[in-house]
DNA sequence: AAATAATCTTAAACAAGTTTAAGAATCAGG
DNA sequence: CCTGATTCTTAAACTTGTTTAAGATTATTT
């Protein structure tokens, strides 16, 4: 099995920042994960079915959102090379989602389906592990974001935002860092404004 | 060892929700987690404290809150019987915390400092399963406040955390709930009122 | 290269939420 | 059960962010 330059590669690369996989590990990598391509604007998750995989993604870019009553879209996170994206709740409960998976840029990903994930959690005491801490990560990114917003301004959050995910900010649209920030795209245009050319 | 009635049954009846313990696995619960009593107002987290423990609540509240330079305090989450809480990030990565942990009620607690449940990470598989589980289950309720903290109005949120935690809510002061929902006490104020009373 | 779609900007009128201040009600602790 | 401290409410003036609408700019697709 020669993996080098394949994007299962980059997955293992992925796990091996945590602990080194030993050659069953590997494999098993290799064997239950699916390398799939998705075109701009391709959904890997729509509103109403059940998230069947947990997906890495290689390249390319994915937001998560939400649509509400009025139609208005709203992100709930994006995930970029190296990071991974399902909508947890519906994949662990196998219950129908409420969310969106859309990529943004043309893209490459590695797809775990639910059955094989529990499979490896449950006979490579690895995973579970390398899955706890890949959550925790997530979770210790979420309480910032939640503390953001609730005790800092759209401004605020915009330069912090920017900063703190320049690689990312820079690949997207304004209008959809807006809708992660919790403001409108006309708001944001004002807060830009003002950030080049302070009153 | 007889654990019946003891703070430490709770904790064991918490872990076998999800899987069974079997006796070497409840002996390391019993020998590694510590008991203690905390008053109102008493903190088990400090800003600038490294996290050492993660906490498991058996009985009472705490809140985990920042402050920031004008003095305000704003709520990150609250535990109650049967719940987590730490600074995640400054417990994992052993470094200052920027937030205070506070038991807004007398409370009885078990703690595990950062060694022992490495410990029981690296020799007990089943807890490596049970923290991701932990944390899989506080991410996804996180991402349901982000999602409404971007998408729904202050009086939306109050009345959905109501529904969500009633429990909880008839426990916390207003002053509390405002903090956590990210809105004044004196806003929040203005939207019981009109809860109760709808123009 | 043209056509279409998506994004960005501006501004005026509006709505949501904050600030300040002060009095009333409730609670915790000795 | 008394007392000080905390919490809750109200209201007026203010600030932050939204809505609507329209034109300008930039990307994407054919």
């Amino acid at each position: 099995m020669n993996t080098q330059n394949l994007p299962v590669a980059a997955l293992i690369k992925f796990f091996e920042q945590y602990f080194p996989l030993n050659m069953a590990e590997r494999k098993e990598v290799a064997a239950r994960f699916t390398e799939r391509s998705v075109k701009r604007r391709g959904f890997i998750l729509q509103q109403g079915d059940v998230a069947k995989y947990f997906t890495f993604v290689v390249s390319g870019c994915f937001r998560q959102y939400v649509i509400d009553e009025t139609g208005k879209e709203y992100n709930l996170q994006f995930a970029i090379e190296n990071d991974w994206i399902t909508d947890l709740c519906s994949f662990y409960s196998e219950t129908a989602s409420n969310t969106y998976v859309e990529a943004l840029e043309p893209s490459v990903i590695l797809q775990i389906k639910h059955e094989d994930l529990l499979y490896l959690y449950t006979h490579y005491h690895k995973f579970d592990r390398n899955f706890r801490i890949i959550v925790e990560k997530k979770y210790i990114d979420l309480q910032n974001r939640v503390m953001q917003n609730i005790s800092v301004t759209a401004e605020n959050r915009y330069s912090n935002f920017m900063t703190r995910y320049p690689n990312l900010a820079y690949r997207l649209p304004n209008i959809q860092i807006a809708s992660y920030l919790g403001i409108t795209p006309e708001f944001l245009s004002k807060v830009r404004k003002k950030i080049v050319r302070p009153a």
